[in-house]
DNA sequence: TGTACATCAGTGAACGCGCGTTCACTGATGTAC
DNA sequence: TGTACATCAGTGAACGCGCGTTCACTGATGTAC
């Protein structure tokens, strides 16, 4: 009958599930070269070539990792944009978000950006979830460009040509409608939040900005300012 | 004889450094947790227990290359800047030896600013020279604020008390006299000079911004401009 | 210069451990008629 | 509703591998007199 098919689906979803749980728990101890299938097992109280039936190998568990890592800080910043015409607080709230959410999962940050895991490739299924985050940046931007207060963007220096070119191509491929120095600074503001987030958790700021509170806060106005929302 | 101690001294460095060349040689294969002892000795045609003999543990050798690794970063950012009153070139110069030292040692870059070593816990004599790069760009920024030919630094918006408190702090136990906001500007390219790095390096930038040669060159523009160095 | 001694480099065996993955299997759960 | 069959989840043993570190040892290199 289609229930007990469906009794027999949700327990093993509730089983996938609880080997995930289990294995970002282990990711915090052993990072990703040390996430061990037999330990996720033992941990489980089943025995390790169990796991094969949910996950065909280390890899695919890896993957799926991942995926659901770059989903959920997606979905933050996602929910952190709240719309509405003020897009200096949206802004804020979004590269506060992403920040919030790597101090609260610093592994599962790690494995995104971090050192790329030796002999793992990601497949193209990280892709689309990857993109989430500059997703929401670029709306965010894109929504002030498009009512007219987006500010002093058009400032020399000017991106090259080859450069503009390139900024064009991914506006366009990205569904959106932004002009290249536009698109290229917002560029810039997403490898420096990602950049300062970086710094935090893998520890280069210690002895130096530590904490990195206030120096976050004034970096993400100062992006603001760069990407042309109004001060 | 003092001779003799110096043959037997002068075998024992080039070990060592043989020791040192064939685990940065594993770090390209196998990452930082896949640097392994027996490995390297079986690469060197010796016995695993005599590296014991050089390095008293594993986390001696990571920490040796790790130092080794700041300081060859060092001394390439230094030896970019070729001094005199040109701060943008020097700027310019700086930027794009990090740049080219990151990107002909993926690996040692990786152990320096990707994800933490699980389990490994650097000593404190890696934080001198880790502080070689930034220390080498607050000079070029140093002797232009000497110079009367930083500009437009003082632009809103300006660090918070606290954040410009750290930055003072910074400053003196720099040895440096630079005041707070430009200090700020400057922490603030720094870390999107690596952040930038860090995304090309580590795959985030594959697909979008990619090569990332005209990117590069144009955020360092932008940067130059950012931290006040002359149009 | 020659001899007795101390230092050091490298050996090889061993301890105790963990890993990913495969495979033939038992039982339980679901399906078709 | 009942029975014959197919699917699936989980077991336990095994394969073949690699690791860091210790330790008693041999032999060579250096030192002091």
């Amino acid at each position: 009958m289609a229930s007990m098919t469906a009794t027999r689906d949700r327990v093993r979803a509730e089983l996938t599930r609880d080997i995930k749980d289990e294995a970002r728990r282990q990711l915090a101890t052993a990072g990703a070269d040390g996430l061990s299938m037999r330990a996720v097992a033992r941990q489980l109280g089943m025995v390790s070539s169990a796991l094969y039936r949910y996950f065909p190998s280390r890899d695919d568990l890896l993957t799926a990792l991942i995926v659901d890592a770059y989903n959920a800080l997606g979905a933050a910043a996602e929910a952190a944009d709240t719309g509405g015409p003020d897009v200096v607080a949206r802004w804020r709230a979004v590269c506060r978000s992403v920040r919030s959410w790597a101090r609260a999962h610093p592994h599962e940050y790690a494995l995104l950006y971090g050192s790329p895991v030796p002999g793992y490739h990601a497949p193209s299924d990280t892709i689309s979830p990857a993109a989430r985050v500059p997703l929401v940046l670029l709306g965010v931007l894109g929504e002030s460009w498009a009512a007219g207060t987006l500010t002093s963007v058009f400032e020399a220096p000017y991106p090259s040509p080859p450069l503009a070119a390139q900024a064009q191509r991914l506006s366009t491929s990205l569904g959106l409608d932004l002009p290249a120095p536009v698109l290229t600074r917002a560029l810039i503001a997403w490898t420096q939040l990602f950049g300062m987030i970086s710094f935090e958790l893998f520890g280069q700021l210690v002895g130096s900005v530590d904490p990195a509170e206030e120096f976050f806060e004034h970096a993400v106005e100062q992006m603001g300012r760069y990407v042309g929302l109004p001060a």
